[in-house]
This record gives structure tokens, sequence and C-alpha cells, in this order.
DNA sequence: ATGCTCCTGCGAA
DNA sequence: CTAACGTTCGCAGGAGCAT
């Protein structure tokens, strides 16, 4: 049964370029939060040698050089354009998985297999047209084989243009195919695994598919035999449609600058609950638990080194941000150590189950939870209708000296008019 | 021996 | 001028505990 797997071209470049054709033949990068590292380069980034994850200041020399073109990420305009595309996308298969922001898994079985790769082209010309963004498709039995060969198309590899169908190969082809490339590509496989399957004289893409699963299963875990099954196309992980709700929320960033008074941290604490709780209202979710963490920064090895964090559990599961708020700020509180350098705080939620299913504690104020409800109602709907954080609750400050840097963003072209206007 | 919860490590984007 | 290094999620498996 074949699958394929589009993944867009150096996704947050493109959706940059998309609406500043300016960029279109320059070195671009797209820095993580805080402008702290590289999570997305053009071609021409990748060309110069600059790696995924490299620190922006570390390159800042090589960029001036080059007339490298930085940009903060704008996940406002990523997430806008990210729906347009799996939109488009969902008319190809009946049955579409959403894997990340710029990648999904489609179910092509029923479909006649000689013509696959012409499919695939015109899945990437119509997402090209309709959205303005470049994808490649990769196309194999299995999920694993599907990111695979979409790592080949991606790469020409095999003479492929944009598509790779791992079906038009013979097992002689595929062979020579998958001993040119390194073990660390395969889905599943990362640093550690690919250091440890190097000393077992592992390190092709076919080593590893020809490796005894007996063996893998004593010396590593049963993901990784799964992988390797996956390989050899016995499909062992199932295409996944959306529908079941997450079974954490997580919050957290780092700070602008270094915070160490607890009222700061109290803020951002707050802040971040307020988002995590509004994430928990839309998957239709309740909370067991709040979990709080704050952090030093380690790269800085002169400061002294602080990283504590605590569970909250909460009377009853609430998805109401006032009682979320308030049990995490007691959490700070008891961890707070003054006198140091934060670099980040964050919240967790925990315990998630569905909202209906509530357990009730034998002191129940009936009244109060319609209330609650109807708090939470009225504050959602204000903020969608007049913006984020229209109305929000005090204990997140109104200075928020903590934000984030983000000193080289692009405008919200697909979000807001006015800054789409500013934009021309 | 069995089943849980909590925590850590790993991988992914 | 200096210092400046992301976020969010799931799964596996071991430790620790209770039964």
């Amino acid at each position: 049964m074949p699958i394929a797997l589009v993944d867009c071209n150096n996704f947050y470049v493109s959706c940059e370029r998309m609406f500043n054709p300016k960029l279109e033949g320059k070195p671009v990068v797209v820095l993580s939060n805080n402008d702290g590292c590289a999570v997305s380069r053009s071609n021409e980034v990748k060309a110069l040698g600059i790696k995924m994850g490299e620190p922006w200041f570390r390159m800042k020399d090589i960029s001036k050089q080059h007339g490298i073109i930085a940009l903060s990420s704008n996940y406002t305009l990523y997430g806008d354009l990210s729906a347009r595309v799996m939109a488009t996308l969902a008319n190809f298969s009946p049955q579409q998985e959403i894997y990340s922001i710029d990648e999904c898994f489609l179910d092509l079985g029923g479909f006649d297999p000689k013509t696959l790769a012409e499919y695939g082209q015109k899945i990437r010309k119509t997402v090209k047209r309709n959205v303005g963004i470049p994808v490649c498709v990769g196309i194999g039995d299995t999920k694993t084989l599907a990111k695979l060969a979409n790592h080949c198309a991606k790469k020409g590899l095999s003479g492929s243009d944009g598509v790779c169908d791992f079906g038009q190969l013979n097992s002689q082809r595929r062979s020579e195919l998958f001993s040119s490339i390194p073990v660390g590509e395969v889905w599943g496989v990362g640093r550690k695994i690919t250091e440890g399957l190097a000393k077992l004289n592992i390190k092709t893409v076919e080593d590893l598919r020809r490796a005894s699963p007996e063996y893998l299963r004593q010396q590593f875990s049963i993901v990784l035999v799964k992988t390797v099954n996956e390989l050899n196309g016995i499909p062992c992980i199932e295409l996944e449609e959306a529908g079941t709700p997450r079974q954490q929320i997580m919050v957290s960033r780092s700070f602008g600058s270094s915070v160490s008074a607890l009222d700061g941290l109290s803020e951002s604490v707050a802040h971040y609950t307020t988002r995590a709780a509004e994430k928990l209202r839309r998957d239709g979710s309740i909370a067991a638990s709040i979990c709080v963490f704050i952090r030093t920064n380690p790269f800085r090895e002169k400061d002294e080194q602080y990283s504590r964090s605590i569970v909250v559990p909460l009377l009853q599961s609430t998805d109401d941000t006032t009682k979320l708020v308030k049990s995490a700020l007691i959490g700070l509180k008891s961890i707070y150590k003054p006198a140091l350098n934060y670099a980040k705080s964050g919240v967790l939620l925990m315990g998630l189950h569905e909202k209906g299913s509530a357990q009730r504690t034998l002191f129940d104020d009936p009244a109060e939870q319609p209330r609650s409800d109807k708090l939470m109602y009225v504050l959602d709907s204000i903020n969608q209708k007049m913006g984020k954080d229209s109305l929000t609750i005090g204990a997140s400050g109104t200075k928020q000296r903590w934000a984030m840097r983000r000193e080289l963003k692009s405008q919200n072209y697909t979000s807001d008019i006015n800054e789409l206007l500013e934009a021309w």
C-alpha cells in the first residue's frame, strides 16, 4: 500500500519569500525564538556550510561576508500558510496525516502504482500554483520508506525531479541507492543510535535493512526493530488521522534577557499558563495537575546554575485559566531561589482528559462549574474577536521585560491587513 | 510476579 | 559597548513502590 510523504522545501524561508520576492535567490535564514539559532535555511545558506541549529551570534561574521539575510521566526505567518498547504494536499487522498507544520502523509492505496510518480508531480504543481510553496514528494510502501524517498527527492538522488517513488526501483537499484545513504538519514535514527550502529559496523541504510531484527532488539529497542521492518516494506507504523487530543501541553520560552526577581518570573509563568489553558480549552480537555519549571542559562558557565520543577496537583481537574494560574504561582514560589540569573521558565499541563469526564469532589459547589465555564467562554470570545490578550489576567503584567527578542520579524501578511499594507 | 507512576533519554519537526 | 545557543510532543524503558 503506497504512502506519500509531502514535505515543504525550506518551509519558513519559502514562506518569507512568498511575500517578499526580493529574497529569491539570496541566502536567507530564519532564526528560532529569541533570534537564537538557525531553524530554516535557503539552499544558498546550506551551500555556505551553515548547519541547522547554528547560533546566530556565531555566524554573524560569515553572514556579513556573504550578505546573508536573517529573519526572526513569524509563526503566525507559517501556521497560516501551512493550513493552506494542508488543505490543498487533502484533495489528493481520502486519508491524510498532518505530521508537522510542513509535512504530511497521504495514503495512495488504490491508485495505479505505475502512475504514482506522475501523480506526485501533479501534487507539486498544484501546491506551487495554489499556495506558492515548493514541495517534494516521496513515495514508498511504509511511512519510513516514504520519508526516505522524500529525502532522495530533496537531494535529487536517482534522477528524481522533486518526486521519488521507490516503487519504480527494482531490488538491485534499490540496494545500490540504500548503500549510498548514511543510516542517520532514516526516520527514527538520531545521533545516539547512529553512534551505536556505527560500533556494529552498520553505516548505511542498506546495512540497517539487512541487519538481524533479533540482534537489534537485544542491543537497542523495539522502536528500531519496527524501523528495520518498515525499511523492508513491512508496515509497523499506522497512518494516524487527526482526532486524538494531546496528552500534555507545554508552554515555555527563553527570556529576552535574564530575570532574577520573583515578580518577573511570576509574570512569565502566568502568561505561559494563560497560553497553555487556551490550548487546553481548544482541545476540549481538562488538566489534573500543572508542572512549573525555572532554570538558569547552562551556556553561561560562570553563573551559578539552578534548575527546578514542581508538580502542583489540582483539587479538581480544570480548564479555568484563573485556577491554573493560581496553582502555578504557588508552585513557582516554592521553587524560587533569589539572586540568580534565570533564562527560562515554563509550564506543563498534565493528566489531561476529556472535559465531559470530570471527576467531582465530595465538597463541590454545584454553581461553581457553570460560573467558571461562562467566564472562560467570555474570555475566549473577546480575545478571538478583538485579538490575542485583549482581555487577560493581571498577573501576566504589562511591561513584560522578559519577552523574547524578535528584532528581525517580517509582517503578519496573512492575518493583519495593516501589516500587509505597511509591507507594500 | 505484576502493575502502577514518575522520571529520563531519545527522536522528530 | 557586550553578550547573545529553540519549542513541543510521544514513546520506551528503568526505578521505585504497592499489591
